[in-house]
DNA sequence: GTAATGGATCTTTTT
DNA sequence: GATCCATTAC
């Protein structure tokens, strides 16, 4: 990366008023000159660093781009208070909006619920599904009558009818008591009809959609002759045209009782989950945006004087509006590159970058229609590109770029406009002639094992990569295979481990489903329940005892007398059970006692201990969501070990963002890249079609029975297959690469690879061995042994704390003299408090709590609910805990906890608690910290200093 | 040129 | 079961 920005970075970074859209393309140093702009932003007189907001998507994103402005703050005088530079997700950005002022949310819908400030965000999907889905049953029981043969036909599409309110949430299309806010008052829902019915014409006339359309026919037809069709369908035969009228009620199928029945399933959601204080990412963002529309007060406070906004590409039309909003000022900087906007399917629209400007204009339009939100006029924005690119050679941009204009079936045109296409110059010049892109054809059989030899070819041949410290060979940590699919990805891992080459998938896998998490599943069920056979029979069957075995223990015999279970079994559960209240001690303990501790334990742990925290799960409810995994085969992410030297193998998908010096893509067949798969639901939403399901309750002679829409299936011929969102997920893997590209097909070449290569493919290798670890080049260091056991435990801080007279009850985070729902409000208003907000009820706490804070006012930096890790080496374990208040002074740290207890009968606990915190914040700061329990009920202080590392440390194994 | 037939292959998922 | 493409048939 260059040191001094170029011309096009530097003239980003110094165009520092007005609205600015940067095309910044893959390795073009997108982070260097964002952060080079907010610095000189900040240079400026009358600017702090309150004043400008910096937005990105990714976690790791936003920790990168704080740090490097951080670094870079520190070598440059600014004279400002630098403390407190705004970086962040744009989720969490809207998260703390909805914090503001959770209250609005129910004036502007018109619920008597109201959201509170201790609503809780519930990240896992599965759960939200299944919140949905009881929801949903219960919406259908009450009120699924009023909606005629729709709500039949839904009422069995939960998982469907969750998806499509979540599009309609990242359109910023919500459900008012009456009618729709955003998506044009709702007409949006019923897509685009003229489009539709000028392209189903074309099936009657233009040559080669006949064909499409005598399928169609066909098909209805068959499905007619099974009595899935209504009547109201003409008999037409093979090459008839299709009567206009028949076209016309097909594009403008009267979708009225499917559009009220949406709105209200919608609306009645949004109530039930304010009322629950529950918020999804989805609910999240579309509260934000409600609450910033409607609430001038949040709006002055939370807008900033400068807003720039990275992978602008990824931000859907909701998200675009909330940054309007967030403007005091006319200076946006919007950074993108549309070429990697590939989460389409996730309603993210690319033409926020595209087609800015307008958007921008009519967005305003839309928003300062009965009041100024934005208040001022949209400036002409300045469009900047940055044209180097400092990662890949020039043979590999080109190749990169190729793809972007290839059609990805045979009749596909392709239409690219080249004014939106800036060709990238390569600036990395180390490379030299050390690159190249290759083309390989294989039997499709032999695509996993081609690939591992193709790795293997790489570390073994003549190539050389260039890094930082020089021109070397390429090890295994070199190389990604990048796929784009997960079962891919698998294949290759598998052929990898089995061939001995050092391998790391970087896959969500289904983590319930592995033997770990069925020995967790029947645990669970033997624990809850004694009699649960299926418990006990996974158990031991698992242990392998005979089946004969077995059966005696689950089954009476004819006296009514069941075997006796083995002892060590027994004994163990009467163990675990005393742990019920501590999932995550629980969890640990069944896989400490098969002596299983790896990637799969590890992410079982996270999922289903942070499910708890959010949302206190009981055993039940762990089964049943784990149950739920294994049957809708959900997925997890599970941890790359980055310090291993091994290939990763990932998805296009999760390519983005990375760079490696040598790329492989395999299985570049047909139907796979590009997908030819389309959306496969039955109740629906796109923007060309708006609202539809394919099925409808169909009669036919007297029976009634759940049939096909022939409307909706016309409707979904309309629209054309277009293959620009694949080329991108190519383009964004090829990219990825800084010298070397492998791409790999099989017996049938897609469209992609046949156009790059000419059709001219090199020979299979065939099956290369792979290197013995001391054949590789001598520098590399050793292979790290397997990180299994190394693997760090993360353990709750609560789940080490002994209370007196037993555990907490049920679901309790901690024990309160006032109960536990008390605490949590008291601990809610606290934070609001220590973030500016005054609380909207008032406790006798309250005071205690105000008193606190005065207490650390003159601290350089508070910070309430602060997230802490304390690792400890010695036993491989890391506690994790929340901070209630963290005051950070120059020479020292003051950590304090509130308690609404009565007693002080769990002052040993709490000792141990909050010395854990002051551990944590020491190695963070660096600098000594006393702990403050703040018993705000008894209005007492109890201050000491945190307990030795290794006291705790022995605590840990107690439990271990 | 353009219908009919057969074979192969079947998603992606920041917070 | 949908959908692509190549092959065959006319």
């Amino acid at each position: 990366m260059a040191k001094e920005p170029n011309t096009s970075q530097k003239a980003i970074a110094e165009g520092l008023d007005g609205f600015y859209v940067v095309d910044a393309g893959p390795g073009t140093g997108k982070t260097f000159t964002i952060v080079s702009r907010y610095v000189n932003i900040l240079k400026k007189p009358d600017v702090q660093t309150k004043d400008i907001l910096l937005l990105t998507f990714t976690r790791n994103a936003a920790a990168e781009m704080e740090e490097r402005i951080r670094e870079r703050l520190a070598d440059t005088e600014t004279g400002k208070d630098t403390r407190l530079v705004q970086a962040g997700t744009f989720d969490s950005f809207c998260y703390s909006i909805v914090k503001e002022s959770p209250e609005s949310v129910s004036d502007f819908l018109g619920f008597s619920e109201k959201l509170t400030r201790s609503a809780s965000l519930i990240e896992n999907e599965t759960l939200n599904k299944e919140y949905f889905n009881s929801f949903f049953d219960r919406f259908n029981a009450d009120r699924g009558n009023d909606y005629g043969d729709i709500a039949v036909i839904s009422s069995t599409l939960s998982s469907q009818m969750y998806v499509l309110i979540n599009k309609l949430m990242a359109k910023g299309i919500v459900p008012l008591s009456r009618g729709w806010f955003g998506g044009r008052d709702g007409k949006d829902l019923l897509g685009d009809p003229d489009a539709i019915f000028s392209s189903l014409t074309d099936l009657n006339q233009v040559t080669g959609e006949r064909k499409k359309k005598n399928d169609l026919i066909e098909r209805i037809h068959g499905e007619n002759e099974n009595g899935k069709i209504s009547s109201d369908f003409p008999t037409l035969e093979l090459d008839d045209i299709i009567p206009a009228d028949v076209l016309r009620s097909a594009a403008y199928d009267d979708r009225s009782e499917l559009l009220r029945l949406v709105h209200d399933v919608y609306y009645e959601y949004l109530r039930r989950s304010v009322a629950d204080d529950r918020l999804t990412y989805g609910l999240n963002s579309v509260f934000a945006f409600v609450i910033l529309y409607s609430n001038a007060g949040v709006r002055g406070r939370m807008s900033c004087r400068y807003v720039m906004i990275d992978e602008f590409q990824d931000t859907n039309e909701n998200q675009m509006m909330i940054a309007l909003m967030l403007l005091k000022e006319p200076n946006l900087c919007v950074v993108g590159d549309w070429k990697q906007g590939i989460y389409g399917f996730r309603f993210v629209s690319i033409d926020n970058i595209i087609d800015f400007e307008n958007r921008a204009v009519s967005m305003r339009a839309y928003l300062n229609d009965d009041t100024e939100r934005i208040p001022f006029r949209i400036p002409p924005a300045t469009r900047l590109t940055l044209d180097w690119n400092y990662r890949s050679s020039q043979e590999v941009i080109d190749v990169s770029f190729e793809v972007l204009s290839l059609p990805g079936s045979k009749d596909e045109v392709v239409s690219l406009d080249p004014e939106t296409v800036t060709k990238l110059k390569s600036g990395n010049d180390a490379i030299g002639t050390d690159t190249h892109v290759r083309f390989v054809k294989v039997p499709s059989s032999d695509e996993e094992k081609e690939t591992v030899s193709r790795i293997i070819d790489y570390v073994t041949g003549d190539y050389t990569v260039h890094d930082d410290e020089g021109a070397r060979r390429p090890r295994y940590g070199d190389i990604a295979v990048i796929c784009r699919t997960g079962s891919m990805c698998r294949a290759v891992y598998d052929e990898a481990r089995a061939r001995g080459v050092d391998a790391f998938l970087q896959g969500d896998v289904e983590i319930m489903s592995t033997r770990e998490g069925k020995l967790l599943l029947a645990w669970l069920k033997y624990i809850n329940n004694r009699t649960d056979r299926w418990g006990l029979i996974g158990i031991l069957s698992d242990m392998e005892y005979s089946l004969e075995d077995v059966r005696k223990m689950v089954r009476p015999d004819s006296d009514g007398n069941f075997a006796e279970v083995p002892p060590e079994i027994a004994e163990l559960r009467k163990e675990l059970k005393k742990k019920k209240r501590r999932p995550t001690d629980l969890i640990s303990s069944v896989f400490s006692y098969y002596g299983l501790n790896n990637d799969v334990t590890q992410a079982i742990i996270t999922t289903l201990s942070s499910a708890h925290r959010s949302s206190l799960l009981t055993i039940a409810d762990m089964i049943r969501m784990i149950e739920r995994d294994i049957v809708e085969h959900n997925t997890y992410g599970i941890d790359a070990d980055l310090d291993s030297d091994a290939v990763l193998i990932q998805t296009m998908h999760k390519s983005k963002g990375l760079e490696y010096p040598i790329v492989i893509i395999p299985k570049l067949d047909q139907g796979v890249v590009p997908s030819t798969k389309g959306d496969a639901s039955s109740l629906y939403f796109n923007e060309a079609e708006g609202v539809r399901c394919t099925e409808e309750i169909v009669s036919n002679e007297g029976f009634i029975r759940r049939g096909l829409s022939w409307k909706t299936l016309l409707a979904k011929a309309a629209v054309k297959k277009d293959y620009s969102e694949e080329r991108r997920t190519l383009f964004v893997a090829v990219s990825r690469a800084k010298q070397y590209v492998t791409m790999i097909c099989g017996d049938k070449p897609s469209k992609f690879i046949s156009g790059l290569s000419g059709d001219e493919y090199l020979e299979p290798l065939g099956d290369l061995p792979a290197p013995a670890p001391a054949e590789r080049d001598r520098n590399i260091p050793a292979p790290v042994p397997a990180p299994y056991e190394s693997r760090r435990k993360v353990i709750g801080v609560h789940d080490i704390m002994v209370f007196e007279g037993g555990p907490p009850e049920e679901g309790a985070d901690e024990v309160s003299g006032k109960g536990m729902e008390y605490g949590k409000k008291v601990h809610a208003a606290a934070e609001g408090l220590a973030k500016g907000i005054g609380p909207r009820e008032n406790y006798p706490e309250t005071a205690a709590v105000k008193e606190v804070l005065a207490s650390v006012a003159d601290a350089d930096l508070i910070l309430a609910e602060v997230h802490c890790m304390l690792p400890l080496n010695g036993i491989g374990v890391s506690l994790s805990g929340y901070i209630d208040l963290l005051a950070l002074y120059p020479d020292r740290i003051e950590v304090h906890d509130y308690k609404t207890d009565v007693s002080k009968n769990n002052l040993d606990a709490y000792r141990l608690q909050l010395s854990v915190y002051a551990l944590a914040a020491e190695g963070y700061y660096k600098r000594p910290a006393r702990c403050v329990i703040d018993f705000v009920s008894m209005g007492e202080r109890v201050e000491f200093e945190p307990i030795p590392r290794e006291e705790i440390e022995s605590s840990v194994q107690m439990i271990l």
